[in-house]
DNA sequence: AACCTCACG
DNA sequence: ACGTACGTGAGGTTC
């Protein structure tokens, strides 16, 4: 119900003429949980009247006018549409978040002891070794040390002009010192340790148990997405020989089970729906494989000739679309020459040109207005539009070319959090609880009788909550802890 | 506090 | 001639 509102608001409203100083008045900088029930109680009367009328009718003329009149309302208390829709959405949002953070997540410490000894023990071998290697003891930690001893001692060439350690340029080295499998070892080993094993550590037990509760900023990001803080949990591992033993950790309470619901390439289904793309929305439609089928287009090979370092290419096309890149970082970031990057890209606008022109008429209304604007109107103003320096006039184009996609894909989270709150608090109250949110993945703790239909009803909200010009698919997973999700 | 590096979507 | 991807948070070192 939520959704046809805000879609419909989305029809009827001129959002690029909102201006943002009047965001700014209405609104505090920080829309906290804290001051979120001061806001919200202006608010309150409104929505509760609007649903109310909405359970008498499932006439969309009529949503649409019970909008203009809400409008009308907020007009006259000094309010933009813009503003309507994000208090919509926003208040209760702000109680969701609450909730998730006040339950929190629950630690098999045990499981932490075993990791940190595993982890205590590996990196005193690690680092002795690379003692021997190197003749002598030094700060592996210290990247200036590090590339005193690489770049200096063992004269190890240097790709740039900076003296850089990192994991990409070591990997080109590898074959030259022994030391550098080490090094990357090392690094592996100490960051799991000191990030995530030692913080989660220092957790105090609650009594019935060790309990994590992270901040959720919603004001965290300048594209509508939420940070994490104190501890950061949408930084979790997901790769690598650590992932799932750290993973392993969160664990439901007892007689629950973890439910994780993802968005399968929601910023791709987002772009399709912006941009209108023919070959886009028809491969979402077909349900198609769509990093296989731009390989496949790229390359101009029929799709069961597609091997998987072709797809993984493909992959990385997409992404460089997504993020505005040049021939040049696609081609270090493929391990291609320029020349084939170049020709991947001008491959990839002549099969996707309704992604093209997507780009250039996002740029043209950025470079016009300073904003750039997600699906429902969320605004990030971007000061580099008018810079005159080349590099950041480029960064900020990027930005704006992103912000509606990474931005749509929030909006998008969002709607389908509040309402998935509303059913726990409904129907599931004490036996469904929302844990956390990773950007297009929620992950949940559910009575384990009820884990089925749960998972039913979520994967239906999520799939619902909008209506795009392709669907949008969503994959659930149960476990009995974070690491057994798929 | 700035910088480097690296964890995630 | 330059130097490359969007959005984050955190730990360790250096200044």
């Amino acid at each position: 119900m939520l959704s046809h509102l805000l879609s419909s608001g989305k029809k009827s409203y001129d959002l690029p003429s909102i201006a943002f100083e009047f965001v700014a008045k209405a609104l505090p900088d920080k829309l906290d949980k804290g001051d979120a029930n001061k806001i919200g109680k202006a608010f309150i009367e409104i929505v509760d009247a609007l649903k109310a009328q909405m359970k008498n009718t499932e006439n969309s003329e009529y949503v649409e006018k019970w909008f203009e009149f809400l409008v009308d309302r907020f007009k006259s208390r000094g309010l933009t549409p813009y503003e309507v829709v994000s208090n919509f959405l926003d208040i209760p949002l702000a109680r969701v978040l609450s909730r998730m953070e006040k339950r929190g997540v629950t630690l098999r410490r045990d499981r932490l002891i075993e990791i940190d000894k595993l982890l205590s023990k590996e990196t005193v071998i690690v680092t002795e070794r690379i003692y021997e290697e190197i003749g002598h003891e030094f700060n592996v930690n210290s990247p200036k040390q590090l590339a005193d001893v690489l770049f200096t001692e063992l004269s190890l060439p240097v790709s740039g002009r900076k003296r850089s350690t990192r994991e990409e340029i070591l990997n080109e080295l590898k074959s030259l010192h022994p030391v550098i499998e080490l090094v990357l070892r090392y690094r592996e080993v100490t960051k799991i340790h000191s990030t995530y094993v030692k913080p989660l550590m220092a957790i105090e037990s609650e009594g019935e148990g060790f309990v994590v509760h992270t901040d959720f900023k919603m004001t965290g990001s300048s594209s509508g997405r939420f940070s994490s803080i104190n501890p950061n949990m949408q930084n979790i591992p997901a790769r690598g020989e650590f992932a799932s033993k750290i993973r392993s950790v969160f664990v439901p309470r007892k007689g629950f089970k973890i439910v994780g619901a993802d968005y399968s390439q929601i910023e791709f289904r987002v772009m399709a729906d912006i941009s209108l793309d023919s070959a886009l929305v028809e491969d979402f439609i077909k349900g198609k494989d769509i990093h296989m089928s731009t390989a496949a287009r790229v390359m101009g090979k029929p799709e069961g000739e597609i091997t998987k370092d072709e797809r993984n290419l493909g992959k990385t096309i997409n992404f460089a679309i997504l993020f505005g890149q040049t021939k040049y970082g696609l081609s270090r970031l493929a391990g291609i020459s320029g020349e084939l990057a170049q020709q991947y890209i001008e491959e990839y606008f002549k099969t996707y040109s309704g992604v093209g022109n997507y780009i250039n008429r996002a740029k043209e209304i950025a470079l016009k207005y300073g904003y750039a604007q997600s699906m429902f109107g969320r605004t990030r103003h971007i000061a580099g539009l008018s810079s005159r320096n080349r590099n950041m006039l480029n960064a900020a184009i990027r930005e704006a070319v992103n912000m509606p996609i990474q931005g749509g894909e929030a909006d998008i989270m969002r709607l389908a959090m509040v309402e998935i709150d509303e059913m726990i608090q409904k129907k599931y109250r004490d036996r469904a609880y929302m844990l956390l949110q990773i950007h297009d993945e929620l992950i949940f703790e559910v009575k384990e009788e009820l884990v089925e239909e749960f998972s039913e009803k979520v994967k239906d909200i999520m799939k619902n909550v909008v209506k795009l010009n392709v669907p949008l698919e969503v994959n659930v997973s149960s476990g009995s802890n974070m690491s057994e999700l798929k």
